[in-house]
RNA sequence: GCGGAUGUGGUGAAAUUGGUAGACACGCCAGACUUAGGAUCUGGUGCCUCACGGUAUGUAGGUUCGAGUCCUAUCAUCCGCACCA
């Protein structure tokens, strides 16, 4: 480490400087040193045990950091510095998410192109980063949308499309395995997983053409084509997003959206549901997300029911999937999705035009929007009417959104009596309802028991229905229509986006069908281009480049690009061997490095992010390119922070501005001001009048000299100028104080607004911090002696709570500790370095400069970020006595200091000696004495 | 609609997991030092009450010697729902 010019308090020069604490020159010259020394590199040799802490990395959006995503970085930072000082070799990366509709949208706005702005938004969000002094290795650092990395997204890729999900083994193995089978047997063992009607012998196998096997392989590939509904915007020319969708309309520019079928890539990611599921046995996420994720995967065990339709060809049914067999009896009329292909079937003549009509309307309907407006109720009767296969009954076929085509079969069997929207259903429509639950249904709304004995049900009745759906599923089976069945509700992964700025498919079509691009042609590099208007039919922009496209006669390019969780599903892999060019990581890398062992980001990636990734690294697992197959140990979520708007008022049609108190009194607008312009809710009404030309004029009525402003919680964004800056805050109090402050908030995992308020709460108190090392007038105040057995006290104090706070994640209490400590310190006057130097090793992870500095000072050579932590000593912290409060009837009414080792006897006998009991007793005789030992005592009167 | 989370002072929160509710801070009030204070230090600060005391963890019940913590019901707010990342 070379030697950094440090002046200490006994230099004549720079004397003043250091009396106070400058943290802009100590924060400087610390992150130009470990920057200088390399003091982040990791290597992956090392005697050490591992420790792999990782960010969900960020997308660099043109708005920048706000205080939001810091919280998340600063926990995982000061986790990979305590371990570190733990005496674990630490990889803790940092990397961009560097594809995304953002960008291609702004594109298509300015005509930038998105890899240049990309790469000025990286540039902003490193420079933010870097002021927080996080100790990433950014020579590891990962960008998804250079061609060096999505490489290697291109080509796992292409192993999840040359593989397939062997049910019997229940992994993944290469696709030429399952050709041998069909060259042997045909697919008789290995039911195909996209058509379960397919069925073939050897024979057949062998003589398909070479276009059907490959359309039969595509049925079982784990990466396939198929069609899909996408939102189709005729005005736009393009196929929007979910959130671009806005009542039916596109959200610019308001035009309407319908649905369309597109062919479409998918990952097969239903095959790995039941091991999504039982892998959330082996790691560590809250409860609460693994709920998430298990009601994501939606397993459910029921049945799968054919239903003939009456006056239909007998090789026509309506299948429908019920996780009750039980109330089949129950069963008043059918529902189909209104995109099932059998509408077009069954629709009698009669019923055509109101059936078309419907249609018509749910063509318009977001899939969102026909699960929550479940108070309107809407449907069609298609004139149809289906055979009961149980009781032999007759009922009428309807279709209604609320059942959507992709889950289950897309038909369902209503049950008015014990689903509550089939009930719904059958009241709106008049729809005679049977009652199978006999007294447990009151006639006004359905209840959904699995407790009942069953009425109404043919044979079953006085069964109780935990048994029916046995009896019923057997009988099915045995007649042959119907099986058992286990439903997911989760769906395959769209991963097809028709869009320029994400990474192109080594595919090409021949004459329609698909083959892989040879690994040897990898990195597919995306066209530069300089219109990102789409392609033709809804393509994306690559459709335009025609000679990227066609590449001979008959044979294209795939013009879609991946979606944005293509990169993000495998980058953590990447970290661990980030320059690799022969392969994605090298197996000795991903073998040390291994599992990440704390990942740490935002609830919002619950579902999408996680499970992909989970699902990416079991393929891998199973094709052995790496050794484990869930790659997140633990997971922190950390909670969001949401923005604290701030409100003017103005008074209707004039440039004049009321304060909060006095609104009510004028009819006003109310407007967002910029929190970084208010005061707490007092607005400066100076730099208002300067915030944008608008404003110049601006005229305040005020209340006590003031102008108040409204306040309300949303979330952060830019267009409610809510939005505060980190930079602006380490600019005024320091990195040190920025983390500290973060952490102090609240727990990590809890959402909160920000209120910048209270930093100066922390920023004095590692000023205080800094004033037991330097006197004002003194100087350098750092003694030898032997410390205080107070001052000891509370250190291993504090040396034990900082150890549990920080293995937990429990941050803000963590710095209240500091806090105390410091406190304590400075009453005390303890300014020896026996207990000085362990405490700045404890807020090294939080506040590495301060501590570095001060530890530097105390005249180590040696970096901090190495050193040994403190050990917690019992010895120092022993009480002998304690202050029980003595509560009367739970009430507590005094405190009596006695001896810890006294027995419960002894205790009694003093509590009920003491003479300030008495009138609280109201000489009513004691019942029941409650000692907890080192709590409290209670008596009981 | 489904799923998840959160409700404690004026504010952010703490509470060793069933045992003294409000630690630590912000803010506010009073005072000290100071040429000055947006520096620093001291004291106070849940609410009602002059006080004694009472009361208090979204609301309503329950279990318990004892409930912020456990149970039941209920209300409110926030987040996600498959093409935002």
């Amino acid at each position: 480490m070379p030697y950094y010019c440090l002046l200490t308090a006994s230099e004549k020069t720079g004397y003043k400087i250091f009396m106070e604490y400058n943290f802009r020159s100590i924060e400087q010259k610390w992150q130009q040193q470990w920057e200088a020394t390399h003091a982040y590199r990791v290597s992956n040799d090392s005697d050490k045990p591992k420790c792999y802490v990782l960010d969900m990395f960020p997308y660099p959006s043109g708005a920048g950091l706000h205080v939001g995503h810091p919280l998340g970085y600063i926990s995982s930072d000061i986790y990979a510095r305590y371990k570190r000082l733990k005496g674990f070799n630490v990889l803790h990366p940092m990397g961009y998410d560097a594809f995304g509709l953002p960008a291609e949208q702004y594109a298509l706005e300015t005509g930038q192109h998105p890899a240049v702005t990309t790469e000025n938004n990286i540039h902003t969000f490193r420079k933010q980063l870097d002021n927080i002094g996080f100790c990433y290795d950014w020579e590891r650092q990962v960008k998804t949308s250079e061609p060096a990395y999505y490489k290697w997204t291109q080509w796992i890729f292409l192993q999840i499309f040359n593989s397939w999900f062997n049910r019997h083994t229940q992994k993944a193995e290469p696709i030429h395995t399952l050709i041998q089978v069909f060259e042997k047997e045909g697919n008789v063992r290995h039911e195909c997983p996209g058509d379960r009607h397919l069925h073939f012998s050897s024979a057949q196998w062998t003589a398909y053409d070479e276009a059907t096997q490959l359309n039969v392989l595509m049925q079982y590939r784990l990466a396939f084509l198929a069609y899909a509904e996408v939102n189709w915007c005729e005005a736009l020319g393009t196929v929007l997003a979910n959130d671009e969708v806005v009542n039916g309309v596109s959200e610019r520019g308001g035009f309407p959206v319908v649905k369309k079928k597109m062919r479409q890539w998918f990952m097969r990611i239903t095959e790995y549901a039941n091991r999504l599921l039982e892998g959330l046995e082996t790691v560590a996420f809250s409860d609460s997300m693994k709920e998430m994720q298990r009601n994501w995967i939606g397993k459910s065990q029921g049945a799968e029911i054919k239903f003939a339709i009456k006056g239909a060809p007998a090789e026509e049914f309506i299948t429908v999937y019920t996780t009750r067999p039980d109330t089949i009896y129950g069963v008043d009329f059918m529902v189909l999705a209104p995109e099932h292909d059998l509408v077009k079937l069954i629709t009698t003549p009669e019923q055509q035009a109101t059936i078309n009509s419907y249609l018509d309307y749910v063509q318009s309907r977001s899939e969102r929007e026909r699960m929550a407006e479940v108070k309107q109720i809407t449907g069609a009767f298609t004139g149809a009417y289906a055979i009961n296969p149980i009781s032999g009954q007759e009922v009428p076929v309807w279709i209604s959104e609320y059942v959507l085509a992709g889950y289950g079969t897309g038909a369902i069997m209503a049950v008015p009596c014990g689903d509550q929207r089939d009930f719904g259903f059958a009241k709106h429509f008049n729809i005679p309802i049977t009652n199978i639950l006999g007294g447990d249904f009151n006639g006004q709304e359905a209840n959904p028991t699995k407790d009942a004995i069953l009425h109404n049900s043919g044979p079953l009745n006085g069964t109780p229905m935990r048994e029916a759906s046995e009896v019923v599923i057997r009988e099915l089976e045995h007649k042959s229509i119907g099986r058992r069945q286990i439903n997911y509700k989760m769906r395959d992964a769209g991963f097809s986006r028709q869009r320029y700025w994400g990474e192109p498919f080594p595919i090409v079509f021949k004459n329609g069908v698909a083959y892989p691009v040879d690994e040897k042609e990898l990195p597919l590099e995306l066209p530069h281009i300089e219109n990102y208007k789409p392609g033709p039919e809804g393509e994306g922009p690559l459709a335009n480049v025609t000679e990227w496209v066609n590449i001979a006669p008959g044979v294209r390019r795939e013009t879609n690009t991946m979606p944005g969780y293509a990169g993000s599903s495998w980058y953590f892999l990447r970290y661990a061997d980030p320059h690799n060019t022969a392969t994605f990581a090298s197996r000795h890398a991903t073998d040390y490095w291994n599992q990440v062992d704390v990942y740490v980001g935002g609830t919002e990636h619950a579902v999408g992010h996680l499970l992909y990734s989970r699902m990416w690294t079991k393929v891998l697992c199973d094709l052995d390119f790496i050794g484990f197959d869930e790659p997140f140990k633990k997971l922190i979520n950390q909670g969001m922070i949401q923005g604290s708007s701030r409100f003017v008022y103005r008074v209707k049609g004039t440039n004049q501005y009321v304060s909060l108190g006095l609104k009510d009194q004028y009819e006003t607008d109310r407007l967002h001001v910029d929190v970084n312009i208010v005061d707490g809710i007092l607005l400066n009404t100076e730099a208002f009048r300067q915030w944008k030309a608008e404003f110049a004029d601006a005229t305040f009525l005020l209340e006590n000299g003031q102008y108040l402003c409204g306040t309300e919680v949303e979330k952060m964004s830019k267009s409610k100028y809510n939005t505060v800056n980190p930079n602006e805050l380490v600019e005024k109090y320091g990195a040190d104080t920025f983390r500290m402050y973060e952490m102090f908030l609240g727990p990590v995992e809890q959402s909160k607004p920000w209120d910048t308020k209270g930093i100066e709460g922390v920023h004095r108190f590692l000023k205080k911090l800094w004033r037991l090392f330097y006197d004002e007038q003194k100087g350098w105040i750092v003694t030898g002696e032997q410390p205080a057995p107070e001052a000891l006290k509370i250190l291993h104090k504090t040396i034990q709570k900082i150890d549990y706070d920080t293995e937990h994640f429990s941050y803000n209490t963590a710095v209240s500790q500091f806090m105390i400590c410091v406190n304590e310190l400075a009453t005390l006057k303890a300014r020896q370095r026996a207990v000085l130097e362990p405490l700045l090793i404890l807020l090294a992870p939080y506040a590495p400069h301060i501590a570095a500095e001060l530890w530097h000072t105390l005249g180590h050579e040696s970096s901090i970020l190495d050193a040994t932590y403190p050990l917690f000593d019992e010895q120092y912290v022993k009480e002998s006595a304690f202050n029980y409060p003595v509560a009367i009837n739970g009430k507590t009414r005094l405190e009596m200091s006695l001896p810890l080792d006294a027995d419960n006897t002894t205790i009694e006998a003093a509590v009920l000696a003491n003479e300030d009991l008495k009138k609280w007793l109201e000489n009513k005789p004691v019942k029941r004495v409650i000692i907890v030992k080192g709590r409290m005592v209670n008596l009981v009167i």
